[in-house]
DNA sequence: TGTTGGATCAACT
DNA sequence: GTTGATCCAACAC
């Protein structure tokens, strides 16, 4: 098991502008303590949903109960499922009131790869490189809708291991405001979903 | 109360 | 390139 080790990102860090947190959270390593053991990867893929005046976030509609979490304070963990058979994990951005998320999209593992492959159907080197792929791998459901990131279940470290060749591009998968060049990710891994 | 479509993935043709 | 799997929230009635 590799060790886990690095700063834990404060509150502060989540309460700036939306594309700024998809930018800088690339490469940092987001850890989960489950009930089977410790899972940790580097975020290497995000994607930004912004506030009301963003059509494809869900929260331009208003609040409801399904995306009310978005309108709290950033730092929180936001998961939806969707196509009946998929969750996706956002972190929760920007001040009370104001909402918006950033989408994980693919991470590269770092501990808990025994688990990861345990949960993944398949056995092959790519079962986190996309938002469903990520939370099945990890185990994350909507019952992790809502958890404080700054406490010990689920979090966020920075190792400083390197920093990313970031590449920008459209966001994929959706149907609404699909120019915004909100997606970000490191050039140099391998894991991200796409191209 | 009923209908519809989605920030996906994998297995087809 | 297209489609099936399959649940839940949003919206229309």
């Amino acid at each position: 098991m590799n060790e886990i080790t690095g700063q834990k990102l404060p509150r502060e860090f989540y309460l700036k502008s939306t594309v700024t947190v998809a930018k800088e959270l690339l490469r940092k390593t987001i850890v989960y303590n489950s009930s089977s053991g410790i899972i940790a990867g580097d975020i290497v893929e995000t994607e930004a949903y912004v506030g009301r005046e963003d059509p494809a976030c869900h929260a331009a509609v208003g609040k409801t109960d399904r995306n009310a979490v978005m309108f709290g304070p950033g730092g929180f963990s936001y998961v939806y499922f969707i196509y009946g058979m998929y969750n996706c994990f956002n972190i929760v951005t920007e001040q009370e009131g104001f909402p918006a998320a950033v989408l994980i999209r693919a991470v590269e593992p770092v501990a808990g790869i025994d688990i990861l492959m345990a949960n993944s159907p398949a056995k092959d080197s790519k079962f986190s490189n996309g938002p469903g792929k990520f939370c099945r791998a990890f185990g994350i459901t909507r019952e992790h809708n809502g958890l404080d990131l700054c406490n010990n279940t689920i979090y966020i470290i920075d190792q400083k291991v390197k920093a990313p060749e970031i590449g920008i591009s459209p966001r994929i998968g959706i149907k609404k405001a699909k120019e915004k060049p909100w997606r970000f990710f490191d050039c140099d891994s391998c894991y991200i979903s796409g191209k």
